[in-house]
DNA sequence: GTCTATATCCAGATAGAC
DNA sequence: GTCTATCTGGATATAGAC
């Protein structure tokens, strides 16, 4: 009986997870109150009725990909302040990877459009705003820290570091955006235009 | 008689663009199709009705400002490629002007907004992805341009054109995006942090 | 020109059959 | 678990009074 309910509960994860990255895709390309209930069954090929099953409504399904999207993030950017690396490397690494992922991954780009227009937006569940509100900080203060780390050793430039951590992540940001309109005919930028501007010499 | 239709218009004319203010303060904030016509009216305190005296249809409004965000954008990129300047003076030039733009007039930072997120999303009225199509690209020419320019008298950094021009603008719009988010908080990073990425030595 | 009241439509969510 | 049919609310747009 409990592998029945454990297979039966990996069905139902199963069923959730396909739900949810079409419903990722659609509120991307579309935005929340553009993408219908009846787009989202439609592209995970069941109905309507059915998606209920999964999900109480659909501010739920946006508030799951919000939380999903800042495991994601923040999770990456505590990963790399543990990295046995000296800051610059840090800061090149997480560029490198960072495009290397628009570039590959077309979920990572729908994540960060997701994450920006849910922050830009005033008009998204309140239980979405809440997490945006607590999670959304974290990235620009871990890149924060690095710089001034390595602003200590002479590694990296002297300018604001709460400045280079806004251009840090915002041009990552601009660059995401981008790609989620473009599509796969996008080709991330060479990782030097950006390195330099974190860099000495 | 002339004389008062002249005058009529010119009320007609004021009205409009009255609603088309508050139009984009709240397209800008909350996205289009989370944006009720009744908030529009409210916001620019007439009855809903009346605003139907003066626009179609809420699509109809939400056009007539993507129109005017190219206009505003592509008019400033064709001055800049006007101007008596070295390519190098251009683009200090131009980035120096956007940043100032985006910390002083929230209204700029609210047309970068609107056309990031009619770019990005799918679901815009037909009419407002033609302008995109037509529109969009010309920035980012305009900003090759110079920089093809720039290389050749050797002022400018050697990396691939394209990739600089879509850093320029992708940065541009990260950070806008960011401002309309925080608002009045917003303080733009050190110019110098941005110039570094095209200009030599 | 301006408002209030209302018709119409459509999307989110529910109910109930299989 | 899955579907179809339906209820309900709310938003766009219109009509008609002043």
């Amino acid at each position: 009986m409990t592998r029945n309910k454990e297979l039966n509960q990996k069905i139902r994860d199963g069923r959730r997870e396909q739900i949810l990255s079409k419903a990722l895709m659609l509120f991307a390309a579309r935005g929340l109150s553009a993408t219908k209930i009846s787009d989202i069954a439609k592209a995970a090929d069941i109905s309507q009725g059915l998606l209920y099953h999964y999900f109480e409504s659909k501010d739920e399904i946006f508030v799951e990909l919000i939380k999903n999207g800042f495991d994601r993030l923040n999770g990456a950017c505590r990963w790399l302040e543990d990295q046995d690396m000296t800051p610059k490397e840090k800061i090149v690494f997480a560029l490198v990877e960072l495009l290397k992922l628009l570039e590959q991954n077309e979920d990572a780009a729908r994540y960060h459009l997701l994450i920006a227009q849910a922050t830009a937006s005033e008009s998204i569940p309140d239980q979405a705003r809440v997490i945006i509100e607590k999670e959304n900080s974290y990235p620009y203060e871990a890149i924060e820290r690095i710089i001034i780390e390595g602003q200590k050793d002479d590694l990296l430039k002297k300018a604001d570091p709460k400045d280079l951590a806004l251009v840090f992540w915002t041009t990552i940001n601009g660059l995401a955006i981008y790609k989620a309109v473009h599509g796969k005919s996008f080709k991330a930028p060479d990782v030097s235009i950006l390195t330099c501007m974190f860099t000495k010499g």
